[in-house]
DNA sequence: TAGACTAATGCAATAAAGTCGCAAATAACA
DNA sequence: TGTTATTTGCGACTTTATTGCATTAGTCTA
């Protein structure tokens, strides 16, 4: 899904498409990193769109309660977001660098059905991250 | 690794056995459930020990770094704690009535060796959460 | 294109989670 | 029991996030 086509999806559920809506929904649709509030505002100033921050975090409420955006916990007491159009995948966090890479194959699947059987948990999405140590950092050693 | 075990190896290294330490360890010695500071501070309340917002932070933090505490992100600005001690699990979290199951078996070290192999990404944890609905709240829809 | 309607925004106050410096308290050990 | 260094409480502060309200500005229609 484009750009385009998701916010006149957006428009015709009765929603407008401000100034602020489109330069956020454009950043996550070119982002292959999960981002923060801070790092959105960030994004934001450096296309001279000067948003106050209960604008953002409105914004990236009403992003994620349309679905839009998926929720990322990668680090205590930070939120990060990225855009729920991406294909399925988990991330590799450096912790000595913090980059972050992204995995795409995906072995959870039978997982989930064995915990339904068991358990009669019915899963509805789930989240792995990975931490350790990235290729470049493994070579600075 | 039992509770006494773990305080007089704390014990070893310098630190002291103080009535909040005492009790927080145990606490988490007995909690099949991650906790967060807040409840952290309630449990300590029930059996009697008041202790500053900024001693919980600060003994959990102490318990983090001495590797005794496990961080667990469940939700949007709040972090919880586990035993490390616990068998490698992940958690069923009721998206409906908040509880939180646990699951022992875990498909992921497979998923692990390939990332090594293909991205030269070396992993040293990973967590795995999922979210749906439990069978008691399925059943009541 | 002007005007009406309502979603979205900015601002300011507030809440919640967490951190830090410093003086006082207390565990550990001789 | 006294000494010492760790731990604690207190209070101030920081960061992240939320909310009410008045204003602004998309969107739709005439």
């Amino acid at each position: 899904m484009n750009l385009d086509l998701t916010l006149s999806s957006l428009q015709d559920k009765g929603h407008r498409i401000t100034k602020v809506r489109k330069e956020v929904v454009k950043i996550f649709s070119q982002s292959s990193q999960p981002l923060s509030a801070n790092q959105v505002e960030k994004m934001l100033s450096q296309v001279n769109v000067t948003a106050n921050k209960a604008t953002i975090y409105r914004e990236l409420q009403f992003l994620l309660t349309n679905r839009y955006l998926t929720e990322v916990y990668l680090h205590p007491n930070e939120v990060s977001y990225e855009s729920s159009e991406l294909k399925h995948h988990h991330h590799l966090v450096c912790d000595i660098c913090g980059s972050i890479d992204n995995v795409t194959n995906c072995l959870v699947s039978k997982l989930e059905e064995d915990v339904l059987k068991k358990k009669g948990f019915q899963i509805e999405r789930h989240m792995l991250e990975f931490y350790g140590t990235c290729s470049r950092c493994l070579k600075q050693t």
